[in-house]
DNA sequence: GCTGGTGATGCATTTTTTGCATCAAGAGCT
DNA sequence: AGCTCTTGATGCAAAAAATGCATCACCAGC
């Protein structure tokens, strides 16, 4: 899009916070760019960055320009897959920041079975924590974000959410292999692998610590569940996880539904000690979504509903 | 704003259907329109306009592209309104369109005095029908319209209503002076002067008329409310209004307040012969306003309220 | 078949954009 | 203080893009 150039190209230097390190990026000279920016302020009006020793920053004009910007960028992307789908084929990207949880399991079929019905369409996908998603919603980075904690910012739509109860995630010979739901006094001085403090997981689980002044013996933390899970196969401890991450669409098992790896089994932590999260699946407030992004939400809203019915709300 | 002029000279010959004719209203020549708009095509990857014989006309993919032109030129001047909002005066454009009823005296004296508190803002009115005024409103040619007539697109907003009922303006002499309301029965057989059929006071008269089978001396019909009334100085007549196209907003009279003409008086007529219809205030659905239009329409729905509490709704 | 309108296109010209070299200014360090 | 390194700004020449003229091909109405 050559008319819009100017734009991107302010969008660029507002990201790095430098001209030049802007025009390097983009393959022009400084010069070229410099005079870009100052052309494009003059027209405004305005100064829309401020000059500082060590580069630029965006002023406030700056910003509520740079946020048209983007949502110019974003609507133009609309309106080409709303034109491209005249022709038939329905083409479009769809860009999804997803926090660890719902990446695993969920989003890859999802994904795949978007795909097949419409192959001319691509992804991104961001893997994030809530507040990260949802500044890449705000910023029109991403067009959906899957968000299993609280949300904060008043400028987020939430489409759907789905309340997950968190599981224990255990080698298949452990003790507590035996128990129908785990209390969280049953890990007390338990080995136990724990996500990043950022993760929604890990805050229900402090909370119930916290609460029942259980400590457990915490030998891991990480933000890769991957790692976590494979950690399990060399030394026994426990992990958690919650549904969404762990049960495949397709086989949709009981409380034993540790399709994930044979080697482990899961069990729900007891409701009285640990709170259900909520995943949000949501998108920025008042945003027109491109087509594919749009059917996509649709798709995988009705999709959950299908399958968890009763824990799917809105 | 030099990086959207191809962008304008799309919006310019699709309202033209004729590259020729719009390069002559650009000052530039066909040539380089011509270029411009087959460079934007290919951009896009797909053609906007049907060649024809005469000239060109939108395609589907043209509609699409060219909603998206006009709401980026929208947000555009929001933009701007609002960074120029920072440096303290309220600068900004607002559009307005408007029945014939609500400018009599309503939008003048609230333009006036919305223009007393932000020097900076114009305004630009452009007087039409119901059907035309929601057009304008898409085509984002108008930011905000009153209609007194009934909303018939989905995609219009409509931020308050008002109900009014239909007054009966007559010479101060005239035998029906003495009513308290006119009856649709008491202008059997009188001399009317009547609003064209587009006019949502019109449809309600007719809808009268017709249902209590009178057949007034319609001697008369205009567009023009201005003429109406000066036409009641020469030949003694009746013609209709509704209250806010002849009460000032200063001055809230009785039943009797005709301070738009000492040589006229109106009297309501009597609601179990007209239904009261209604002004409905509205802008496009899903739209930002410009803050000086959002806040025009903030103040007139604030003013109304306060002078016709009953009758605001929303 | 002519006339008057349309949009498309090759080529020379004008305008705009770009890149190089250089300047001035501020921050961090010795 | 003085040095260095980085930043954005600017003058001038080269490259690129947009423009205008003349012309073509096309279609409708007469």
């Amino acid at each position: 899009m050559r008319f819009m150039t100017s734009l991107r190209f302010i969008d660029v230097v507002a990201r790095e916070g430098s001209i030049r390190k802007a025009a390097d990026k983009l393959a022009i000279t400084s010069t070229a760019l410099n005079r870009r920016i100052l052309q494009i302020e003059e027209e405004i009006g305005q100064p829309l960055f401020e000059r500082l020793p060590g580069g630029v920053r965006l002023n406030t004009a700056g910003e509520i320009f740079l946020q048209h910007i983007r949502s110019q960028f974003a609507d133009l992307a609309r309106v080409q897959s709303q034109i491209s789908d005249l022709s038939g084929i329905r083409r479009g990207h769809v860009r999804i920041a997803s926090g660890a949880d719902a990446l695993r399991r969920f989003l890859p079929e999802a994904i795949a079975s978007y795909r097949g019905a419409h192959p001319a369409v691509s992804f991104d996908l961001a893997r994030c924590y809530g507040e990260e998603a949802e500044a890449r919603l705000f910023s029109l980075d991403a067009d959906i974000a899957l968000i299993f904690a609280p949300i904060r910012a008043a400028h987020v739509h939430v489409a759907a959410t789905l309340r997950q109860q968190i599981h224990c995630v255990m080698p298949a010979g452990h003790r507590l292999v035996g128990r129908d739901t785990i209390r969280i006094r049953d890990l007390s001085g338990e080995r136990v692998v724990l996500p990043t403090a950022q993760s929604g997981v890990r805050q229900l689980l402090d909370t119930a610590f916290l609460r029942r002044s259980v400590e457990p013996d915490v030998i891991l933390e990480s933000d890769s569940f991957e790692f976590m899970q494979n950690f399990l196969h060399f030394e026994p401890a426990l992990f958690f996880q919650i549904p969404i991450a762990i049960k495949s669409g397709q086989a949709v098992g009981g409380a034993d539904a540790a399709d994930f790896d044979e080697r482990l089994v899961s069990r729900p932590v007891d409701m009285a000690d640990v709170a259900a999260g909520t995943l949000h699946i949501c998108h920025l407030k008042g945003r027109v979504l491109p087509v594919a992004a749009a059917k996509f939400l649709d798709d995988i809203i009705t999709g959950l509903r299908g399958r968890y019915s009763d824990e799917v709300d809105q």
